[in-house]
DNA sequence: TGGATTACAATACGACTGTATGAAATCACA
DNA sequence: TGTGATTTCATACAGTCGTATTGTAATCCA
């Protein structure tokens, strides 16, 4: 067969994360990302080895994603606009990013046992807290944050706020709607970001 | 063999979530909890038909023992106190919650995936909301509250957060002590129920 | 005391797993 | 137009999976 390759080591690490937002990462084996991306199970040996190498290769894969499109954003203008951007690309507000956010749960719930996994997940996780603190040390500075406002300790907190909905929202999509999280996320920013006049 | 069981159903859900804990979701095999029970594979078979009932009922008695211990807090005295401790309860704050919480973090991530564990998790989610808006009602009506505080919309808010928190704290352990989740657990609380004198 | 029943254990079976191996196919280049 | 390197496929293998089946020991009821 070609010289040139036909796929692309993406190709497949795109398929698993397909087959993982269709089926759960238990239904992840070489075959069936074989069979995702339309190639034979050897041609996924030859790109990766281990099955290990292909699943870590794809949660980097998911990583970068999230983060290239946060890097996307809006230039950072009001502090408050800024985090509250940040934080929404966290919820499920569309298909897309639900698809997503499974992917990302199904991950990090393994992360636990799996110390590469868990490297990976750190790394993702500090550079959303460094984002978020950025902005919200911009407010302190400005003016427009809340008084007791602590950077670190509330990028912290609004990261968890976020994910935490975002988690809810998933598994409890019956008890919990796209729009009552972002309500709930938002009462959050009002307290970091008092709206009127405060204290 | 004796008549009078040997073993009991919760033996092997304990069994169950014993492996979960140590190793992870995908380490639980007919097989695997057998050997963690000590009986054959045999006999799990004869109390759980089906690996699927097994799981089920093991993630049931998750669910049911952090219920317990809820039900177990003292009585509703001051709200603020109440609604601490209930999600500290949330919190890895010591092995044996995290180890729960690992349990947990793995099942619900499965519950995407699988609609009977998607109805046990949202059961346990309407149940934690529940006991939440009530106590956040309550610290309205006896005027504790901040002035903007909606019950329901900020426990959902305040539960995303602590479990937001938990999730981080069990997935990058380097990067968020125990320390600074109660930390932002607290300054959430805070805003929810201000210190001193407020607006 | 003798079946009937309960509570397991042991084994068997087909499907699927990750991975090693070797052959086949295709391109770049001489 | 071969030739050799690279890419892909096909197959094989040992192991594990869930589950069905069968066997057996202990107990209760008569």
């Amino acid at each position: 067969m070609p010289r040139r390759p036909r796929i692309a080591e993406a190709d497949l690490t795109d398929a698993l994360v397909r087959v993982v937002a269709g089926e759960g990462l238990d239904a992840v084996s070489v075959r069936s990302v074989a069979r995702a991306a339309g190639v034979s199970a050897g041609a996924v040996q030859y790109y990766f080895p281990t099955k290990d190498a292909l699943l870590h290769a794809a949660y980097r894969r998911v990583i970068e994603r999230v983060v290239a499109r946060a890097a996307r954003l809006p230039p950072l203008t009001r502090p408050r606009d800024f985090v509250r951007a940040l934080l929404l690309e966290l919820l499920p507000l569309d298909d897309e990013r639900e698809a997503e956010l499974r992917v990302g749960l199904a991950f990090s719930a393994r992360s636990p046992f799996s110390e590469p996994l868990a490297e990976l997940y750190t790394e993702g996780y500090r550079t959303l807290i460094s984002a978020l603190e950025a902005g919200l040390r911009m407010a302190v500075d400005q003016g427009v944050a809340a008084p007791e406002v602590d950077p670190r300790r509330d990028a912290v907190a609004a990261a968890a706020t976020a994910d935490g909905l975002a988690w809810h929202a998933l598994c409890a999509p019956t008890a919990l709607s796209r729009d009552e999280i972002v309500r709930a996320l938002d009462a959050h920013l009002d307290r970091l970001f008092p709206p009127a006049g405060e204290h």
